[in-house]
DNA sequence: TGATTATTTGAATATATAATAATAGATTAG
DNA sequence: CTAATCTATTATTATATATTCAAATAATCA
């Protein structure tokens, strides 16, 4: 395994490092999108979730295709749902235990009444 | 799915966004590890992997405990271990076509006579 | 104590992010 | 046709974060 496959491999990741880029392979997880659809379902301006896009594209994780006016963007690789729900169970296993955000979001939404015992 | 959830998700592949993180996963893959180990099966110098262990104990994604004079990392979660074959499988498809780096790699390590056709 | 193992700190450099503004192409109304 | 509008991208720049390297610290062992 040589160093430059490491740097890629680095680089795979840190293109899914970003709150934005994982909300916006989750949407098109779901199916192709434009822009504009992405922005309403993310709540996003445009230019921030256009140069998110770009982000992506660069490194191959999903890609664009015109269609008249608007630009329908598709994951390239179906495997990054599987990714995405692997991720999604590591979370719910160990990795939970640390945070304190996660506690508070577990007071939110699961046990809204009943105070810290 | 509320802005810290995919912020916390984003962490998380921030921590796997560095070649010698991922690196160090692989050989933890393989097996429970000393610091002194791992350095010598990646060939880097000591601090180096000790910072890098450190960003992986924050994000709970390993964990270290004294044995003696040596410290023992350990996976926290096996589920890493599958993220990261998922991950290499997606290399292998698609992410692949644009990377020169990989095109030297295949005419270094898979065809080393034949021009390219 | 001296050697080994590991972590931590500090500082210089590099990289990423976020917000705004500028640009460009396609469509539609006048 | 052309001007205005909608869609999307790109460029700019200030700020924040991460990385790297070297040196200092800490704990254990022989």
């Amino acid at each position: 395994m040589n160093l430059e496959m490491q740097q890629f491999k680095a680089d795979f990741f840190k293109a899914l490092a970003h709150p934005l880029r994982i909300r916006i392979l989750e949407v098109l997880a779901e199916g192709d999108q434009s822009v504009n659809e992405i922005q309403t379902l993310i709540g996003s301006e445009g230019s921030a979730v256009s140069q998110q896009l770009q982000v992506l594209r660069a490194k191959n994780i999903v890609s664009g295709t015109k269609d008249g006016n608007k630009v329908i963007y598709t994951l390239k690789d179906p495997m990054i749902i599987e990714l995405l729900a692997v991720a999604k169970q590591i979370f719910n296993n160990h990795l939970v235990d640390t945070l304190t955000i996660l506690d508070k979001f577990k007071e939110d939404e699961d046990v809204p009444v009943s105070p810290k015992n």
